[in-house]
DNA sequence: CCAATCAGGACTGCGATGGTCCGGTTATGA
DNA sequence: TCATAACCGGACCATCGCAGTCCTGATTGG
């Protein structure tokens, strides 16, 4: 079913919410925000810096900012970051060399107008679109609530 | 990386090879004529049929045969047959019910744009597309031919 | 100097996927 | 009528990647 990687479902939570008139916030401070567990926002954190969608700040006061506004962020990069170069494949098993017997493989290349297609698409959404797409404002808070261990309603 | 299922990629593989003028053929057939085991084969073919992709005649001197010319099937239609509905997401865990805490996912409906924007670019290329694409015409050999136990040139 | 924070790994458990096999059913043809 | 060829629909198991955690540095501010 296309799996999309749950990271890389946390990575466009994390940079929607690091979409604020803040200076830097702190993986945990994040974390805490959105209800996912520190360590794994710290790892999504880190896969997007390393992609330079955001940038850090080490040291005491350090944290991490959008190197760009939501907009300019197509999802396809997002989703590069987090999963690796796009790409719909199947002959990339182990060996980086080529499939093990190109001459029985009739596939190499097939899928290229495939991979073509959906990197367009992918180009032309942004996290902004995606922003707006969300079900309700519950989400669009400015810093500080949810994260309540009562249910929200519904 | 989007990871595409193999047997996805066999799909494609198989649906091409059967574009032929024969009237129907076997699973071990088409197994050997493009080099993939025949029990991989055969599952290939099963979850095809079930999807309408493919016609089957059981018994003797039966086979499969393609539901329809390779124009008129979208390689998103395969995907679905193999993969299941292609739609990216994370939210579907186990439960089918929804995600545990609804309220603290932010993200419910938010790739919905974007699956639309991939499954529009799916229904867009045929599996004739694909089979343009194909690299040398060592694979478009008419029934027989591959399958050397000797690794043909390169 | 100490605390806070990011950086970059290594490590582990779980689940999905790829691949195989088996018993059953249907149809052909001798 | 019977043997055979083929599909049907499961169950089954090993492997691999991913999600998630943790630990040890490096860097910066107070």
């Amino acid at each position: 079913m296309l799996r999309l990687s749950k990271l890389t479902d946390y990575a466009v939570v994390v940079l929607v919410r690091l979409d604020t008139g803040l200076e830097v916030q702190t993986s945990p401070g994040i974390a805490a925000s959105i209800g996912i567990p520190e360590p794994t926002v710290a790892k999504v954190l880190k896969s997007l810096s390393s992609a330079g969608l955001v940038t850090s700040q080490r040291g005491a006061r350090g944290g991490y900012r959008l190197a760009r506004v939501l907009e300019d962020i197509p999802v396809g990069e997002v989703i590069a970051a987090m999963d690796g170069p796009i790409a719909l494949a199947a002959c990339v098993d182990g060996s980086v060399t080529e499939c093990e017997s190109r001459s029985l493989c009739p596939v190499r290349g097939r899928w290229d107008p495939v991979n073509d297609a959906i990197q367009s698409a992918l180009s032309g959404i942004s996290l902004a679109d995606m922003r707006e797409a969300a079900i309700p404002a519950v989400f669009r808070v400015p810093h500080s609530a949810v994260l309540e261990p009562s249910d929200v309603s519904r």
